[in-house]
DNA sequence: CCGTACATAACAAACGTTTGGCATGTACGC
DNA sequence: GCGTACATGCCAAACGTTTGTTATGTACGG
């Protein structure tokens, strides 16, 4: 029934470790089976023995990005409303080498989803998911009069933006945004909001 | 030595033109010689003809990206300092096909350019050029009177950060981000400043 | 003729995927 | 308890395709 003389799902995660070092290092353009088979020290046949294709790869790797997004609150999940919302923002930041990492992949993973629907859909989604999330926080601080009471659903999507902007130019300059500075960058943007 | 039968500039173009078509329509992950061959109705020779490589018919195609974005069709003759800022961040925006393809582009040129060292920094420089462009209508609008006296780069950083990151979203989910939200929110992200 | 313009086609390399085989474990009739 | 049957883990090799590049050939204006 059940010969286990590995354990599956543990060697499935290094496999999946595999691709995510390769991503991190050479984007998806440089994601090929025999690079993660070379990261894994492993033949392609054990890659393709754990995934069925380069495209389950690929979606295993976007699964994990967000699970990864999502288990972030590494910061500490301070008060609620306009704390819950500088939280979030400041989890997505590149203020950190994973996070750094994290964010590599997300933005490489941008060139292929604009050209594939299945991608294009997830992303769409999970944006979807992010906003809302904001959106939460957003209410909350209005709610406790932290933050006027413009359309959360607008705000939600500025301070996205605002963070996924200050994503990219992080990743592309590194030196001119430390971690220091790119947290200076949301309370400046935060405090904009309040006024 | 001279000009044999064809304009050589003129066909150059021609072929940077299916280009950019292959780009719009597959990204960086669907660029190849044979692709873009295909695009121009011809075969893959007269496309090594104008371009030594695919290493130059992306540099050229990066080259286009900066032009074009440079170039683009002004709209409403700007006035100096805050009108000129809004006007630079429209500009910037996918607010019709041609400037959703440009921004296609650009954005699946980062995956690559995040792991060639060459691409990279061409990158950083961009982005710096274009905060300093930013800078300028900011410093303007300080002088006018038109927003507060904040630190301008910092200013140019964060609008900057807000129009990109809106880009992404907006090309992710064109039916939510039609023009007139997109205008929309620079126009309540610019009030926000002025308060 | 000669050099430019382009097609044709060959090329090795790299790609994703498939296959055959050899282990090594569990399951079970006897 | 033990031998047969079968599933799993994984490698090595080969498959056919696609890639970027390059060599060769033809047409033609100057």
């Amino acid at each position: 029934m059940s010969p286990a003389r590995t354990d599956h799902d543990s060697r499935r995660q290094d496999v999946s470790e595999a691709v995510w070092q390769v991503l991190a290092a050479h984007g998806f353009g440089g994601l090929t089976m025999r690079a993660v088979a070379s990261a894994l020290g492993s033949s392609t046949g054990l890659v393709t023995h754990y995934f069925a294709g380069k495209r389950e790869l690929i979606a295993h790797a976007l699964d994990i990005l967000e699970a990864r997004t999502a288990a972030r609150p590494r910061l500490a999940p301070p008060a609620p409303g306009l704390a819950a919302l500088r939280t979030q923002m400041l989890n997505i930041l590149p203020l950190t080498p994973e996070g750094a990492a994290m964010n590599r992949i997300w933005v490489g993973s941008w060139d292929l989803a604009l050209s594939d629907p299945d991608l294009f859909a997830a992303q769409t989604l999970r944006y979807d998911r992010i906003r809302a999330g904001l959106r939460d926080s957003i209410e909350e601080a209005q709610r406790l009069g932290e933050l006027p009471d413009d359309d959360p659903g607008r705000l939600a999507t500025t301070a996205l933006a605002f963070t996924h902007g200050l994503v990219v130019q992080a990743l592309f300059d590194p030196e001119r945004f430390p971690a220091s500075t790119q947290t200076r960058l949301v309370d400046d943007f935060l405090a904009a909001l309040t006024d």
